[in-house]
Formats: structure tokens, sequence, C-alpha cells
RNA sequence: CGGGGUAAGCAGAUGGUCGCUCCGAUAUCCAUCGGAGAGGAAAGUCCGGACACUUAUCACUGCCUAGCAGUGAGUAGUAGUGGGUAACGCCCACCCGUAUUCUCGAGCGAUUGAGGACGAGGACCAGUACCACAGAGACUAUACUAGUCCCGAUGCAAAUCGGGAUGAAACGUGAAAAGUGAAAAGAUGUUUCAAAAAAUUUGUCUUUACUGACUAGUCAAGACAAAUUAUUGCAAGCUACUUUUCUCAGCUCCCAGUGAUGGGAUGUUUGUGGCAAACUCUACUUGGUGCAACUCCAUUCAAACGGAGGCUUGAGCCUCGAUGCAAAUCAAGGCCUAGAUAGAUGACCAUCACCCUCCGCUGAAGCUUCGGGCGACAAGUUAGAAACGACUUGUCCUCCAUAGCUUUAGCGAAGGAGGACAGAAUCCGGCUUACGCUUACCUCGAUUU
RNA sequence: GGCCUGGUAGCCAAGUGGUAAGGCGGGAGUCUGCAAAACUCCUAUGCGCCGGUUCAAUUCCGACCCAGGCCU
């Protein structure tokens, strides 16, 4: 789980990323960022009701793809002061994890906001 | 071996790296240490409560006005009886039915005892609606028509119109046919059968006469056959209707039971289908909205956005005891056991155990099959009158052998793959649905002995 | 989290206890020199799924599945 200064959590912010952001869509995820004023990083995460109907399903997902920006935060390789919200698509549930660490690490070096 | 049901239990463990939430302590803004951290369904949101706001569909009444309570109507719901509960459509026990019996037992038997399964199981003698098609008739049962008779009107008459009476059968139709099923007697009608003899109609044949003639038509007579009508009954079948007896339901009385109900008695007094998961009636329950309820703080003219509370000590859990057939209740002792908010309780890796499933190797049995050999039978050829023999083809049995499938046993450190349903969101009691494994019992099916 | 609607043929849909209208579509034909339009005929395993009540269920009742909407 990510520290609560680097979660996104509030509608307002979500909707600020989703519409002013700047975005790249990969095959099985989306991947939006913006920039904040704040001294961190924070991140969100959509799995909407149509990728899966359980909702254990969707959270784990979801732990897996925070545990991948987790790391990364750890290991300080992403820059400051920017919002980004991670968007899953359908079929993303048959990825194993390898993959979707490769495929996020794709899209944040596209983004160029790594160190 | 497989399927289903009921009850109980579990919901992999250990280690490593990196992390999250809450509480406490130290500490004082960074952290450290310790403790705790999803379910039997947390799900579906189908019922019921707690809790909060709202006086709330109407009218009336009382207390006495701050609100509370009651009655009636309305709305919505439930439905054998009794009990449990905060409450329920839930649970427990019992009754009745399915049932002239599903299982087991006793008995020669009639019968009887016990157990299991299933049942949304009040009332169509309060009223209304519906019951397609078929059928005379689907609830005021047997109508309507043809036909016959009478009367009246019109008309010379024939006839027409109107009214009244009479007017066959109840086979059958249908999911259901007039309280229920059975027996006996009487009796009516009908059908069949038998007898005797007659009439009518139709058909065929023959003969006569006529039509100019005819193998054509008509008339008459005769013979044969069939059908219909009428008569008789010593027959048989069905049957309207009547009577009697028993049965079923109901009424009255007695006994047992809190009650549903059961057992018995009395009598001939009562007896109109189905449908209420149709309206309805009866009895009982029932205001609405829902924690995104609601309260507070801050901001504001007022709100919204925001924050905090509500929020986890509760119809709570464990042990023992008492009462009760049981559901459950009571008493004593002990315990504190999630509280997140884009939503924590984990991510990745390794090892071990477990049993299960699939793949794997070997053996056995069975079945099918390509091929080959011995034999038996049939057909054909040699073959001529016939036969043996020989050859060819086909079928069958057995053996060898190839491949496949099924079952079963063993081996698996020679291995591989996989591990159910599913994530708290105010809390609780139920129901329903999803689902892996273990144990016990019940039940169904298949195979083998 | 809570509340509420709906599911009928390939599509849009009506309907109600007695075996299911209509339109668009599809096919064939008439008409035309050929088309379009028009007309005629035909077509379809259709009431989400399972169970119950009933003689009979698309309809009534219960459970499940799916789709959509509202409250913030």
């Amino acid at each position: 789980m990510l520290q609560k200064v680097n979660r996104l959590a509030k509608k307002k912010d979500f909707d600020r990323v989703l519409r002013f952001g700047q975005g790249i869509i990969l095959k099985d995820l989306g991947l939006k960022i913006s920039k904040n004023d704040l001294p961190m990083t924070r991140f969100g995460f959509i799995v909407s009701n149509k990728i899966a109907k359980r909702a254990n399903k969707r959270n784990k997902l979801k732990r897996r793809l925070r545990d991948i920006i987790r790391l990364k935060i750890k290991e300080k390789r992403l820059k400051n002061g920017l919002d980004a919200v991670v968007i899953a698509r359908q079929g993303i549930l048959d990825r194993t994890y390898l993959e979707l660490k490769e495929e996020l690490e794709f899209g944040l070096n596209k983004l160029k906001i790594l160190n």
C-alpha cells in the first residue's frame, strides 16, 4: 500500500488529472499525468466494473499495480510534483505481475517522468 | 465408483525482501517498540429489527396540550395449531394431507406398530368474476331448432306471422358433468340377439306391354338381397328415475388435548363442480424514509464543497449449570475480538506438507481392430448322374501378433501442471444463491462378487 | 452503500390465464428496357433462466441471471 501522502484521493484531483492531464494509452493500461505544486507525487488507480464483476478481482489488480508504483517511489526513480492516474483496460486480468510491471515501466518511460 | 441431502469441522504452514491501517508506550514531530487486523457466505438486497429524522393517508376520541395514547377506515403483508424471539415470511414441536403407503418390523391373514420424504396447509353455504376448444349443459343444468297439436291475426284457399303446449337420446365431449363411491331391489328407455310373419323403399335379374328399332327408357308382375318400421321376450348389455343399506363430508352430544385435531355415540334431520399464487371475506401484523439517515464544527447573507462525530461493548463470544421434547430462556464465572474512506488487512520469491484431479511408466483383464495360421459351416469351380477330395470366396471359433479404448493394481524423488467460492463499509437475526476438502449418517444410480 | 425500472423474431415493439398484433428487415414474384417506388405472397428454433399454483403460464407467485437509471 502506498503511504497516505502518495495517494490521490479526492474526486476533484481525479477530475483535474483526467481533464487536463497528458496521457498515453497502452494495450492493457491508460496513464494520465498532470502537475501539482506539491513536493511529492501522488497516484490514483481506476478499475471499473467492466473489467471484472467481482470486487476481489478488482482489488487484487489494484494491489498489484500499487505495489509496482510503491517500489518505484521507494527507489526514488520518479520525479516529484506530479499527479498520475492509472486506468485499467479490458483484458488486463490475464496479465501476470511481470507483464504488468514491464508495461507500466514502458508507459512511465514514454511520459519521461522517470529519473 | 459416481450423484444428492443432513449435521459437524477446516478455510495450508514456515521463511526472506518490501509495505498498509488502528491502538498503547517512549518520544515530540522524524521515528522506535509492542499488540490487533475479513467471511461462511463479508455476496444477492429477499424479509425482519436496532438506531436516526420526519407527525407522518384521513377522521374521531382521551390525557391534557411539549407531545403521547387509543378507535375506525385506508395501504401493504402473512395464513393448519401451539411455542420461541426485539421482530419476522425465520426456527422448534405437534396436527392434517399426499397415502387403500415410500421404507423397516410383527402377524397365516384381515390388520397393526415405528420411521423417513414432500406440502404458500384459512374460507367458494357472504357476494362478484372466470372456466378457452369440444359439449344439450361448465352452475337458476338439460336450452334451441325441425316435427306434431291448439289458439289468434291476415287471407277464398294454400300459406305466413305471433303465442301456448308437446318435443328423441344422454351414448359421448371435456381437465372437470351436478355431494361421494359401492351393493341390492324395483322400474323406464334403448341396443344387440332370437322368433314369427307383414308392409314400405332401394338394388339386381327374368318375363310381358309400349316408345319406329335397340344392348336405351317407362309401366306391370315375379324371384333374390339389403335397409327401415311395427309385434313378442324365456335372453344379454347399458341406463334416466325411485327405494334401501353402507361409505364420505357436515351438524348435535360425550371423552382426550392449551389448540389444530383425534376417538366414540346419535340420527336420516343436512348435502351444488373447479378456481382465492382472481377480486373478496375472516383473523393477525402494519406510518414513511433510510447511516449517501442524522448531529456538530468551520466558512457563508444563505447554502454547497470540507472536517469530525454517528462507528463498533454488542439481542457479543467462551466455559459450566438449571428449565424445556425442542427452538430457546435464565443464572454464575471469564474475555474484549477489524474499523478502512479512490477504500487497509497485502505484493513478490523460496521451501515443506497434504490430499485430490490430469498428464507419465510397468503389469493384468475385457472390448474393438490391420494382418497371419489350424479347424468347422455355406456357396461356387474342378465336374461329368452323384459323392469324397482339392481350390476360391464369405461367416464363425480359437491361437499368435499390431494399434486403440476402458477398468484395475503397482511405481513414482524420473518428472510436469493445477488448488473452491469469494473482500467488511452503521450494526444485528434470518432466508436465498456460489463453493473446495475431511468425518459421520441417510438416499439414488451403475458395475463387480 | 441504498433505492427503482426493464428483458417478447436480426432491430423497434403491442399484448393478455386459452399457443402471440404490427412495423423495419430478409426471400420470391408482378410491374419496368433496367432499377427505385408500389403491390402480392412467403419467412423466422421468438416471451431471459429455473421451479411452483392451475386442466392450461409469455401473463400469477418465488428464486436466479443480465441490462439500465436515480440518491452523493
